[in-house]
DNA sequence: TACTAAATTAACCATATGGTTAAACTAATT
DNA sequence: AATTAGTTTAACCATATGGTTAATTTAGTA
């Protein structure tokens, strides 16, 4: 579809959705031969299992989205910058991915454990210094210098990281809820608001 | 264990645990069965059917949450009294039930339009003007007065809730990064940054 | 005690599901 | 054409799983 369609490809672009819908218990393998256009045998021909296949796309989803935020924070931004930008990577990104978005969700849900080995693969391992620690120096610097009113690097991020995906799980909640017709500005809208509400709220 | 402990009650407890960590597909009814120190077929005697049992746990769920954001509703809070009492009930309630926090996390990313039969019916259908409306009008009224900045009730309202509960969701990524002990105050500073914030970014 | 209705159990069933295998097909290479 | 390696297929397998059933136990009651 994208670059190659091969077999592989498309189990793993099959995989992604029936995951990221039904979680791993409940995807089928079958399923996902179907939907791939593919015999099953050809998932396990080379994907050694379900749960090796189920890792491969955590994995893929996980590295897909780190260098966003890795390039933000390379470019040194202030904290009026990083506050402007880092909502709008996120949720224009995940406007366009929302399978991957379930799908981290329902990891984060579910397999809180074994997310450990995927995450630091891709983030701190191909790093000089994490990304992590990273992310809290540069935080704290600029509580330091007076840039921010929030003194917890961890708060902070979690604020940023909370206001820009949350929307994302909520959707259907909000849909229902609201009748939100969401017109197609509607990711502009929370963009504006997301920024809006941590400058007011972060910024000194 | 709380009130009754016949079989009935140690069913539902233990799907409650099954669902909220292995979601539906996951869930195994003879899993929830031993948990519960009970034959796999009282589980039918007492339930039609596994889905039966999840919609009732859901339903259970939902039913839980609800009472609280009423009351601070009725009671008809000024803007800043709502965003300074929202958080808390929010976050408290989650920090103490986080099994049904994964529910309806999961519900939400898996089972997005089936919510609805189960949300309407709590939220709206024993109410005179259902909740959502009640919300909107409120926030409404608050900028229309001045009291807050942001214009569009879904937004903040969104904002509130993002900022409350997504640590819920991301707490295993944030342990992973951050290496949070979360000392017995986490909730506690998690608490004030959202007010803070809230307050700061949202009020006039 | 005898009777009855509800509760509980163990054994069983049909099907779904992850996974395997051997045979067949394809395409490049000699 | 023969060979070979990689790919694909259909049929098959063992087990797990949701669900059923008939028999047994428990507890209340006349």
């Amino acid at each position: 579809m994208t670059i190659e369609d091969n077999t592989q490809q498309k189990i793993l672009k099959a995989a992604l959705t029936e995951f990221s819908i039904h979680g791993f218990g409940g995807a089928r393998i079958e399923t996902i031969a179907k939907n791939a256009g593919v015999n099953k045998a050809m998932i396990f021909y080379y994907f050694s299992s379900k749960k090796e296949l189920y890792k491969i796309i955590v994995q893929q989803v996980f590295s897909s989205i780190a260098p966003q935020l890795l390039q933000l924070i390379e470019a040194k931004p202030t904290a009026t910058e990083f506050l402007e930008k880092a909502p709008e990577i996120y949720i224009s990104f995940l406007a366009k991915n929302q399978d991957y978005f379930r799908m981290i969700g329902m990891e984060l849900l579910q397999n809180a454990d074994n997310i450990a080995s995927t995450v630091k693969v891709v983030l701190a391992d191909n790093l000089e210094v994490p990304l992590p620690r990273q992310l809290r120096a540069i935080i704290r610097a600029w509580y330091d210098e007076g840039q921010i009113s929030e003194p917890d690097p961890i708060q902070f991020m979690i604020n940023v990281i909370s206001l820009s995906i949350l929307f994302f799980i909520a959707r259907p909640m909000v849909h229902l809820l609201f009748g939100q017709s969401e017109d197609k500005d509607f990711f502009e809208k929370r963009i504006n608001s997301v920024v809006n509400v941590l400058k007011n709220g972060m910024l000194t």
